[in-house]
DNA sequence: TTGTAAGCGTTATCAC
DNA sequence: GTGATAACGCTTACAA
């Protein structure tokens, strides 16, 4: 890494235009005071030169770094990505910019999260993995706001965007039971994962109650080849039998199983096994697939989240005001049957 | 916008570990001449007192940001998003971030391209969009290293790094040709995109000089809703005509027309209309589809992109390696019949 | 190896 | 409205 021949400054500007060099910022300042005429030629001398203030000097002085780091899971999850692409557009709305760092599922998040802290950051928004104590302990220490943003940290006091999972689940449950299903398969995700966790909770809190359920659970990795991968073993074997229903806890899950299921075993969805999942993403809303799942609202949720971290980074929230639980949209679908009415 | 509480600066960490201020930033500098004894009571001092370096200090005052901009098309393009990832995931394994921008689909990038270049990056990595000729000098007089990604500007001498859009969307046309097609459809993308304008003339190449052929070409917005419409509009009114078959330059387009072709008009594919993309994506792979398409090597592309990035800034690259077309990979897929044996 | 002093390019402060 | 001048938190000489 060698030095870059350095840009031009302020100074130079300042020069070329014949006033101080603070004035030079003052013309690059929305709402500074600042006489039209002089801006003009600033602004003039500026693109002669090809200058553009540099924010990290600006930041470095201001305290402000208008920088945002979002710590994304695998974007190959499509919820991720529309996750990212809703935050990268709210920002950049707000003449904010995002910093992306992506952690492998599964993979706890303290060595990205260190990289994230040596920037001055506004804020940081963890949409995927665990954060041991210690790290929250010291982004605490720095100041720098965190948000949870589909998940949440069950021993601390971070503040968290989720969608309500437990209920959502619940409700594709009752659907599910409703639809007659008795012989469940749950498709976790992480196990370590709060999202999975909360969604098979809400889940079983319907069916280990129905009279006559038996649920079974096994891991689909979180990915669609996880779950793809998850059904033939589970049904490889000869004559195997299918459950009624299988509820994958996220949607990319669900689709994987429905490629299988369909693909490998011939099976067809609702007709021969009911199928849910959960999130929404686009992908399981088109033809082949029509999943009945939960949709997570995303820019809702966004929207929290930049509320969030727009607090007052000093003051405190309240803490019945640090965890937002947003209640999802049940998306009928095709693949748990009689749910036309529903929709 | 207020001031946040200021972060523990090296100053206090010096202070409790009894040493001047420059020894702990030598502390924290990988291969830097300090006694081990110092190192670890400075970084216990730090620890303590929940210290990181500041990067924009360190950046200003080293000319290093070790920060790369990345500008991408909408992230609902998979093709964009597993591209993201992958720089992700590079720049991260060599300690870089990513500042990550969005430009909607068919707007130009100048805005965002402003927005980034107040931001000491060490390179912007450019994978859509328009760029204004005085943007391209703006960065040129700049300084900063701009690679553009799956795009070219033809009138410019920028960097670019793309598949060979011209030849694998011939061979796609061969294939088609091959296999019997002779009414065919293309289904566009950005019109102003250098892409999708490469990939119709390459394809046109081959089909316009077939004996019989008659090409249509219409608008499918880059976009799966795009292109979806445009089949049902184009294939709405009463008893239709289908084409023998579509070429869409890209994937999601691609898939967006198998569904509209499916679902809305009872087609099959290809027993009644052959399909093809480009790109590649992962969805494309799945099950319903498997597109006979080309995939374009996203990971050599980015590695080569880094390359490119790397090179000493000041140095011109010569004009001959400035421009880096790497073939992409036929996908034999289910799309086109008779491809079987190409697998 | 370590400390001192001088920047890096801005914004903030405070006179004028 | 404008200009000096002092931060901002770090790295880089240079001296010790």
């Amino acid at each position: 890494m060698k030095k870059k021949k350095s840009r031009v400054t302020s100074f130079e500007v300042a020069k070329l235009a014949g006033v101080s060099q603070p004035t030079v910022s003052r013309a690059f300042t929305p709402g500074a005071s600042i006489a039209k005429e002089k801006r003009d030629r600033i602004l003039a001398a500026a693109k002669k030169l090809n200058y553009v203030p540099n924010v990290f000097a600006s930041s470095l002085s201001s305290k402000r770094s208008n920088m945002v780091a979002v710590i994304s899971g695998n974007l190959n999850n499509p919820f991720y990505s529309e996750s990212l692409q809703v935050f990268v557009e709210s920002f950049q709305r707000s003449h904010r910019q995002v910093l992306a760092f992506s952690v492998q599922d599964g993979h706890d998040c303290d060595d990205v999260m260190m990289q994230a802290m040596r920037y001055p950051v506004d804020g940081i928004v963890v949409t995927s993995a665990q954060m041991s104590s210690e790290l929250v302990r010291m982004s605490e220490g720095l100041g720098i706001p965190i948000v949870m943003f589909n998940r949440r940290v069950s021993d601390s006091e971070l503040a968290a965007v989720q969608c309500d999972n437990t209920e959502g689940s619940a409700a594709l449950g009752r659907l599910m039971v409703a639809a007659g299903a008795r012989r469940i398969l749950i498709v976790r995700g992480d196990p370590q994962g709060s999202t999975s966790g909360d969604r098979v909770a809400g889940f079983r809190s319907v069916v280990d109650r129905t009279e006559g359920c038996v649920v079974e659970e096994i891991d689909g990795g979180s990915s669609y080849s996880g779950a793809r991968n998850a059904m033939i073993r589970r049904f490889g074997g000869p004559a195997p039998r299918f459950p009624d229903a299988i509820f994958a806890v996220n949607d990319i899950m669900a689709i994987g199983c429905a490629d299988a299921l369909r693909e490998v075993h011939g099976i067809r969805i609702p007709e021969d096994v009911m199928l849910a999942g959960f999130d929404g993403i686009r992908e399981g809303q088109r033809a082949p697939y029509r999943l009945t799942t939960v949709r997570q609202p995303i820019e809702r949720m966004v929207t929290e989240t930049l509320e969030m971290l727009d607090k007052a980074p000093d003051e405190q929230i309240p803490a019945d005001e640090r965890r937002r639980v947003i209640p999802g949209d049940l998306i009928p679908g095709r693949t748990i049957p009689g749910m036309e009415r529903q929709a």
